[in-house]
DNA sequence: AACAAATACTTTGCATACAAAATAAATTAT
DNA sequence: ATAATTTATTTTGTATGCAAAGTATTTGTT
């Protein structure tokens, strides 16, 4: 029996399984604000700096182009923020907050407070290490993505 | 501007981007077996254990019952395995690769081997100190689940 | 034994992830 | 300046992830 082949030693099949993980943890949280994970992923991008372009936002927040596009139809017809295109660059559009959506802000703050909650299981430093390792295995991708 | 909320600290957001990287980084890998990721971890799974109720494969793998209604269509169109209702209990069906699908299995001993390649920047010691972190964080979300 | 409740799966509807093709507009090359 | 190329974004088609509803079968109750 190949150990490599064997699911439990698989890095790939944490990741997995943690993501969906996340994604589910968060759907309860994101419920009050109507937003699903990747549009709170979104927003995040936005309260930290608003009035940029598709572009950035997809660089930022690492969500495929495609999906980007719904799902800023999806927020901006929920009223939090609007896509106007670029007077010097017509091809460009950027993506503006709307006052609602600045509202907001304040009702999201309280999200990360309660998932750090349910991970309490993790101490600041496990989370502080983790997330170093995390950022290294990131930058492994970022070289194989030239093969 | 609250540190909470900003993006690179989530922890989330770095697994929603890895986990997305891994399977982005799988495909050309499994383009040989004409599968895609979670195909690959049903199979995975089979290749460990044979001749499991559909329930068990749900609960080694972690995928979603309903996507596993679908791959399990597909691998069996594919000629990977088949699946039979359980002659004891009809309601249970139990999957069994097929030869073919278990010859396949000597041509994924290698996918793994390039996937370490391609993580080649992570020393050993790394990869089980993030495989420890991750697996306690696993069971933060086991705990979490009974709020 | 007849009915209610629990199991094991499948189906449905919505929201992505992703590759590839399509659009539109700006930039470069000839 | 016109064509070829590049850039920014959207659209399309396929494959999940997930909650909820639906189906079939079995077990538990009375």
């Amino acid at each position: 029996m190949s150990e490599l082949l064997k699911l439990e030693n698989q890095l790939c099949h944490r990741f997995y399984t943690l993501s969906n993980a996340f994604t589910r943890a968060y759907r309860p949280l994101l419920k009050a604000l109507d937003i699903t994970y990747p549009q709170y992923v979104t927003l995040m991008a936005l309260w930290e700096d608003d009035d940029i372009t598709i572009a950035e936002l997809l660089d930022r927040t690492a969500i495929d182009g495609g999906a980007m596009s719904l799902i800023l139809k999806k927020l901006q017809d929920k009223g939090f923020l609007v896509v106007t295109k670029d007077k010097a660059d017509k091809r460009v559009k950027r993506v503006q907050l709307t006052e609602t959506g600045k509202k907001k802000k304040a009702i999201a703050e309280d999200v990360p407070v309660q998932m750090l909650c349910k991970l309490n299981g993790m101490t600041a430093d496990e989370s502080r290490t983790l997330k170093v390792l995390l950022d290294k295995l990131g930058g492994c991708f970022e070289n194989a993505d030239l093969n």
